[in-house]
DNA sequence: CGCGGGTTTGATGATGCTCAAGCCCGGTGG
DNA sequence: CCACCGGGCTTGAGCATCATCAAACCCGCG
């Protein structure tokens, strides 16, 4: 299960074998089985979660009880709730898993041990970061430039995968629409001369 | 004006006097007045700008020519089209200062070296990234679960300045509405009874 | 079988958009 | 000093998109 994790530091650090093991010593492996809740709103998140397998989503909570869902998370990307973890404040978001998944978890005082004594690590999280924020920007530029239907299909274009693997309902929380509007969506899609 | 950026360092590390001096040597200072283009659409992004003084935005323009704003910089923030400054790719935003503004450029390569040297400063960056994509999430929770009015209130909360400094704009391309819903939502929060 | 969650469909309505006109105010030039 | 212009903001009328509410449907599972 941490041959994935080895494989993501691989992306931005060389790491040897002996490092690799050290890093590897700071993560507790976990399994849980779809529909677990692995943070609740206003829990402390203790955890800075790699998805070795499976799929999780962290969403909020609003007034009327809606949930909206923030960020999926596949293989090999993380999950947290940041500021509840980096900063100890309660946790604004629930994480919960959408298939049978296997996990590494790290603490924050591990995080903080693995990154002074690994400072590769550093630069590998800064440069995951830096990515996950020009993702982040394409999505609210999409958010603000596209009609739904349009939103939806730039979704697609970057994460296939996803109209299999997660429900409608999924699908529009994130997106920020009802099910009945994307269901409709996809109707008239169904329906309209495609490509491919 | 590198007292500014001297500041900002100091957030999250200690230098000394001589690590600063060092790390100053690979700005480039500037300084340019409202309505100043940094960056256009298409170019390759060659700075990481950090904000001394003044006020600059970030926007894409749409099929339609309708120019969306994806962040505000304010002093001792930075700003850059990331996609394009990271990886030498066209760059998919503009760059205008809204204010008569002071700023440090750094390059790729500056800041590949600088980072390199100063590995201090991979920590820095990280952090600030972390709080980057804290404040991007909150941004997408809230147009993911508020109403227009809703989302304008919580923008003043978060920026109070934005209101005084910024058009109208500029906050409803922001919000992602037109400057006439904008305008009414003014309306009728000025006609109801109002805290503070 | 029949239950139940997820999805689809339909009818109606609200929020925010479009287009067009008018207003306010600061700046310029006569 | 005033008349005029122009940009930014406001206001109004009609419209599109998407939400809401309610019902029906589909299909896997007990």
């Amino acid at each position: 299960m941490s041959k994935e994790l080895r494989l993501h530091f691989a992306k931005h650090v060389e790491l040897t074998e002996q490092e690799f093991a050290f890093c590897q010593s700071f993560f507790q492996t976990k399994r849980v089985r779809k529909h677990t809740l692995l943070l609740q709103e206003g829990e402390v998140c203790k955890y800075f979660l790699f998805v070795a397998s499976g799929c999780l989503r962290a969403y909020a909570m609003d007034r009327k009880g809606e949930e909206h869902i923030v960020h999926f998370a596949f293989e090999s990307w993380w999950i947290t709730d940041d500021s509840s973890f980096w900063t100890g404040a309660p946790a604004i978001y629930f994480i919960e898993a959408l298939e049978d998944s296997e996990l590494l978890m790290i603490d924050a005082p591990g995080m903080e041990t693995l990154l002074q004594k690994c400072p590769k690590l550093e630069r590998h999280f800064r440069i995951l970061l830096t990515n996950h924020a020009i993702a982040l920007d394409r999505r609210i530029a999409a958010s603000l430039s596209l009609s739904a239907e349009e939103n939806y299909l730039q979704l697609l274009k970057v994460y296939p995968q996803l109209a299999q693997r997660v429900s409608l309902k999924h699908i529009s929380s994130y997106l920020g629409i009802t099910p009945e509007s994307l269901s409709r969506i996809r109707k008239r899609l169904a329906k309209r001369p495609q490509k491919s």
